[in-house]
DNA sequence: GGTGTCATGTAAACAGTTACATGATTTT
DNA sequence: AAAATCATGTAACTGTTTACATGACACC
């Protein structure tokens, strides 16, 4: 999936420019892109030649005049289709634990200090999560009763990404530290 | 993370071959490179260039010849420093989820059925994760009761991912399908 | 006779990140 | 006086994937 649909679905419930779609898309958990200039602002172009998208530009006093990006009736239906094509499967990236498959080099306290920071770091994610939904300060369009339904789900989903990690690294940690046959050292 | 520690750390347990060390990460749901030739030769020439392995052409009469990759001195102490850095956090792509953000455009048997496709799809990974383990032919090296024990950790972090997500989708569905109210559609 | 395994590598394309560049205004 | 916000864009680089290329043997 590339981040056009996910300019397309932001254009679909408000006109933006590519400055707000930047800070959309980077404080979102979801849209898992950085929010680069470089890829906003290409595909913006590209949803222009493709007619899925027109733009408006407004002059302002005193800051930069921007460009007002408004989604076209072939942008929705193109939205549309693409809301109904086959869901890729989720995936992950936790360097993490290639890192513990080699960490059996080293001494139990390395080991738990190594644990120790990646709970820190995912605690930390976690909590940010947490207030981000208690504050309800995130972008979330509440247009109907399941769109409202669906939006926390979502957030839901993230929530527990973050803690059944964290549950999981907590659980190993407390292992490692009662057992006394993990704290053999190798030769 | 590049893929050059999950060589070395290969490496660190048996040398191997780039076609070896291909198939091992190809088959792995930890190293989530796609293992591909690309990557992996171009790795290994530079792994030889930075003293880290070591390569011995073995000739083979009815098969091609191959290069055995062996882990240097500095190679096991890189692998080693590397394990201890800093941890990165743990990372998800769900682009489901930004396409579900989107799906109140549906009707409710569109949307049921693609939350069907999906829980098909994350469930198939769960069982072909499950079945990895239950027959024990995943990549693992066992050489203390330490690191057996953080190699079945690293598999159950796996199986709790596609669990957790496949639990979450079914819920999800079961709720849309039970509560009228998500099932007014929009003029 | 076609497909699969063993085994190495290259070329081209695409995706994504970091950093650079400009410039006015507002906040600390 | 420095840093952040608004606003657009480009350049260079890294990472990743797909496809191409070769060639022998084994299995169905």
């Amino acid at each position: 999936m590339s981040i056009k649909f996910a300019i397309l679905g932001i254009l679909s419930f408000q006109p933006s420019t590519g400055y707000e779609l930047k800070k959309i898309i980077e404080d979102s958990s979801v849209m898992y892109w950085s929010g680069n200039n470089n890829q906003i602002y290409k595909s913006l172009v590209q949803l222009l030649a493709e007619g899925l998208a027109t733009n408006e530009v407004r002059h302002q006093e005193s800051a930069p005049s921007k460009k007002i990006y408004t989604i076209t009736a072939e942008g929705l239906s193109e939205l549309r289709s693409w809301t109904l094509s086959a869901p890729e499967p989720p995936e992950f990236k936790k360097s993490f634990l290639t890192q513990l498959a080699w960490a059996d080099r080293l001494s139990p306290d390395e080991l738990d200090g190594l644990l120790g920071i990646y709970e820190e770091e995912v605690g930390s994610r976690l909590f940010m999560q947490q207030e981000k939904t208690r504050r309800g300060d995130a972008f979330a369009p509440k247009r109907t009763p399941r769109e409202t339904y669906l939006w926390t789900m979502i957030e839901e989903n993230v929530h527990s990404f973050y803690l059944s990690e964290w549950q999981w690294v907590r659980n190993l940690r407390k292992e490692l530290q009662n057992n006394d046959a993990f704290k053999e050292v190798k030769p």
